[in-house]
DNA sequence: CTGAAAGCGCTTACAG
DNA sequence: CTGAAAGCGCTTACAG
């Protein structure tokens, strides 16, 4: 391996005149420049950057825990993290805690996870990381599951109770949109299939269902409301439950994400009813399959690739000491209308 | 930050001696030993992995360099490496090149990137990590595409021609395999759906449909292949030519993915005909809507966290020095039976 | 404009 | 069993 040592004995200088060259320090002559800079061309070589991350102690790494990379929503983020970083000459190492795969469904009991996580962070921070950018796979509370460090961290897809740096989606605003999408196409009696009660998204998209109805005068109605847990089939399941609890049955539903959408449609088709045609459906999360689902679904794109992209943003605001004033960023999605919904009346 | 220094200092021992503590050499006092590890914890030391990588020369670190990690393929099988190099101490440093977003579908044209790849690799060189695994984001040959370094390669979903290890799934007998299951459920009319012609895997496949047919002694009829673009719109457009273009239509379509398969599925809805009723569809991929398409989809599961496994398993052998002696690795997929294939005759 | 030298935080032969 | 010391490959104040 090459060394600036070898390039300074081939050219007959000291080894601070090849890091002022190949930093780019100016004060050096002309000459001397292109004299270095040809041998260190001839020679290949390549700097360590471990060693300058050593002596100046900047690693211009940082470090990413995801906590399922597999999730739909993961590689987009990453993708646009990935993207900012990289102009900043910045690197990521990826930490996976395949929490999905480990505990299936069943988020709630990611505190056994703890030390897990925690060991990760300290195997980040012996690698000196600049900062950490947390990945959840729900939008959800994670206060406490992520150890406090001294390096600076931005969470997204997920939230903290505590003064922490936070990007998500407007949970409240998309579903607000929805509902008066629903309402100017002439729909009064909208259902809702929810996600767990005890879920974040479900409470914030709950409230802007109510925002919507309320500020159109129309009543909300409980049994208009079921929860699944994101699955296909409670998509299946809630519907069922709507249709009989209601003898007046709503004509459009808001499934909390895609995979209930489609098992809303798929259970009114078994039924015998048709969508958009009995019902309107929207869904959320803008699926691949949603795009030529039969009827192709109206949807909410998430806002995925620029939450990557503010998130790195914070955080590499913060790394080079700059204030960041608001703590809790919440991006707007984007309706996607497609075949899943009719205009009534 | 608490170096080794202050730990000596306090300890009253040298650097020496709590470098061999931590490293476990065994060659320390029992008592010195445990009185280090309680200044260690006492002052919440964390090894800086930087500066011991500097002095072994070891970092512990793989590159990926993925094409893209928003196509679905890749996220599954970054897990899959992670899982591996985890168990290893390794860590890894992502560069996404993000090539779908940038050339969209038109793969071919990745030469004008090659410039940007090499740079991404001596970026990652200069990071000294001790070895790479590329990720193609479809499996094609990628002969030149990626720069030649000293360090150990591993090529996953894509191929070289020349003397590199590659890790991909076995195409020929994925197909080999849903042409027989055809042909097991008495279908002997079996249209294909391909992709584009230059694409391998197109070929692989397309070997493997022929020696089911011969093998059971079926006719191959060329007006029986149709290819698309890999898109779902293309799958309508492929079915509507297949049809208009032979009197005696085929009972059983193999496309090849799920979007081509879910697309033609679409087109014989629209016909008016119905799967599987009026013809048998297989897809490839599994694809997360392919479990709940109506019908749901048969279709190939892609061992693509087998793949991961495998690869980093083969890089981290490389890094120790030890032999591999196969060179290109074929995992078998596993056909997902559901409903869109109906038993004839 | 250039060089001698210290030092980043570790590890590791070598000596005792 | 333990320590003194060199060194990994860089950068950077300081001196000239």
């Amino acid at each position: 391996m090459v060394t600036i040592k070898d390039i300074a004995k081939k050219a007959g200088v000291s080894t601070a005149t090849i890091s002022y060259v190949l930093n780019n320090e100016g004060k050096i002559s002309e000459e001397t420049r292109r004299r270095v800079l040809k041998i260190v061309d001839e020679m290949n070589y390549k700097r360590n950057t471990i060693a300058k991350s050593l002596r100046t102690s900047k690693t211009s790494t940082i470090g990413i825990v995801a906590e399922d990379i597999t999730v739909f929503n993961t590689s987009s983020i990453i993708n646009g993290i990935n993207k900012f970083v990289e102009d900043q000459g910045f690197h990521i190492i990826l930490t996976n805690l395949r929490l999905h795969q480990r505990t299936g469904l069943n988020y709630s009991n990611i505190k056994s996870y703890m030390a897990e996580i925690s060991e990760s962070i300290d195997v980040l921070l012996s690698r000196q990381i600049e900062g950490i950018i947390y990945i959840g796979v729900h939008p959800r509370d994670v206060t406490g599951v992520v150890r406090k460090t001294n390096k600076p961290t931005v969470y997204t897809y997920c939230y903290t109770s505590g003064d922490d740096y936070c990007v998500n989606y407007d949970d409240k605003l998309a579903a607000y949109e929805i509902t008066n999408y629903f309402i100017k196409m002439g729909h009064e009696n909208i259902a809702v299939i929810s996600g767990p009660a005890d879920s974040l998204a479900t409470c914030e998209r709950l409230h802007g269902y109510k925002d919507a109805l309320n500020e159109n005068n129309l009543l909300y109605n409980p049994d208009y409301i079921e929860s699944g847990d994101w699955e296909f089939e409670s998509g299946i399941s809630a519907i069922k439950k709507i249709l009989s609890k209601n003898k007046k049955p709503p004509t459009a539903i808001f499934a909390m994400n895609d995979l209930m959408a489609a098992g809303a449609i798929e259970a009114a088709f078994e039924l015998g009813y048709s969508v958009p045609d009995d019902f309107s459906v929207i869904g959320f999360d803008n699926r691949e399959f949603s795009r030529f689902y039969r009827p192709r679904i109206t949807t909410m794109d998430l806002p995925l690739n620029k939450m990557g992209e503010k998130s790195a943003e914070i955080l590499i605001n913060l790394i080079n000491g700059k204030k960041v004033n608001k703590k809790s960023y919440k991006i707007r999605c984007r309706l996607i209308k497609r075949d899943s919904v009719k205009k009534i009346k």
